[in-house]
DNA sequence: CGGCAAGTTGAGCCAGGTCAACTCCGGTGG
DNA sequence: CCACCGGAGTTGACCTGGCTCAACTTGCCG
């Protein structure tokens, strides 16, 4: 990700005390958020003062496992930055039938300013999720000031593009062993470094991770199965997966037959 | 989409002669391009000395259907905008599947800077396409100093990133039947307006739209005459189909099942 | 008018969907 | 602490939508 260069992080700043008077301190529930402490991120771009009017005109969330963030919400606070957890994009079908076009996971930026006359779905969390509503105002004015954080939004916003991109290559050619295994290696990618060396948390459960690759659950199943008995990878746990044969998996997840059998 | 308002369209100025010097002339080529000529498009935002800048260090390219654009061309000139014809996002897996993850059409502005990290894929021409190779450095000043210019392009780099979430749900969990109908309004929704009423002009070839839907040439071709046969289009010929039952098609578009009979 | 690529149609088959039974696991209350 | 419960996951048997392959037709361009 190209950001221009972070000079010095605004944590530092804090630090000297330099430009600490009451209205620029840090704000607490800041200071503990992945958008502000990973300097790859959006709030990380921010001077003090910044950070503080975007703070004071936003409001943090948590999204409990299985709820959705409402269509009210979405009106009234369309840009919403992702602290932790996985929120879906979920659509709903006529009968029953649903699909989830995508996940998105820290740091991500969503703008959904004109989403109103796009087809109906919702946002669902696969997970805790903890978002941050940004004022749209605010957000706007610092977009047009601030180049490293109008970089870091447009970054992101084409990094879910691409990913949107790469998950309909999945979708669209690829069989349920190669789907996984493609899968996989966006949840290695995505996920937080400093975990095990080839050890991948798998962040959602077999039915959603279905509805996402556009299978059943029970052929999810199926093929972790499949891959373990190939010795391709081991299932610690039902979100643990430990990579064996990472040449064999990657060769899969792009479509490679040879280790189909 | 919501673009500020264009106060005054840049041809008028130039009319009215108020700033034309030599430097200042409207650039005969961009006189008939669509990314100027139709207002909600990024060069339509752009003041006369922008436009001359943005001309004199751009490019413009002609790509026949078929022909791809190259690695080098994408390496030295990440940004492309489209003016005509319809471009492709292909990837090709291992034995001879191939896929088309997106399609581009006039309007689109695509930014691949940073896309060497990702996995192979090239950008194919599915008709002739009339693109502009625009200067990285320019469009980033004029980004970072016109605000229309930069809602335009932050708007559409959405769309994309919407459009193909919608692809997404359609790759999940649709079947064949469904997915032709969901195309057939995504041409509606993005063909040139004036065209008449409820009459298509499905730009690409049977073989391509299976490879975008996920579907074979074979199976496209069968929907198109089951779709036909239940009355619901009249395909008038290989490129153009007429909606004779929309509420029907709009309905197995979004998954309803009463007309698959 | 001839030649070739694109599209269509048909017959058979298989990957993955469907349905149903079963197991596993975490949480809860007695 | 253990018995129970319910939801998630797994496994098996069967079925079908769409793929495959092959023959045929159509449409386009020189």
């Amino acid at each position: 990700m190209q950001v221009g260069q972070y000079t010095v992080s605004p944590i530092l700043l804090a630090d000297t005390g330099k430009f600490s008077n009451m209205a620029q301190q840090i704000p607490e529930i800041c200071q503990i958020c992945s958008l502000f402490s990973e300097p790859e991120n959006f709030c990380a771009q921010l001077s003090n003062g910044e950070l503080c009017k975007l703070n004071r005109k936003s409001q943090t969330e948590s999204v409990k496992r299985g709820a959705s963030i409402g269509n009210g919400v979405l009106q009234q606070w369309p840009i919403i930055a992702i602290n932790s957890g996985v929120l879906s994009f979920k659509h709903q079908l006529e009968n029953g039938r649903s699909a989830i076009a995508a996940i998105f996971m820290r740091g991500d930026i969503l703008d959904m300013r004109d989403l109103s006359n796009r087809n109906q779905g919702r946002f669902v969390a696969l997970s805790k999720v903890e978002i941050c509503k940004l004022s749209p105002t605010v957000f706007e004015r610092i977009v047009k000031v601030n180049e490293d954080a109008r970089n870091v939004a447009w970054s992101n916003l084409r990094e879910q593009a691409f990913r949107a991109t790469d998950h309909a290559i999945d979708l669209t050619k690829k069989q349920a062993l190669e789907k996984l295994a493609s899968f996989i290696f966006e949840c290695d990618r995505r996920q937080e470094t400093g975990v095990v060396k080839n050890t991948v948390h798998i962040p959602i459960r077999r039915r959603e991770l279905g509805e996402y690759l556009g299978l059943q659950s029970e052929t999810v199943s199926r093929c972790f199965r499949q891959l373990e008995d190939q010795g391709i990878i081991k299932v610690l746990n039902l979100s643990t997966v430990m990579m064996t044969n990472v040449a064999a998996l990657e060769h899969m997840a792009r479509g490679g037959q040879e280790y189909l059998k």
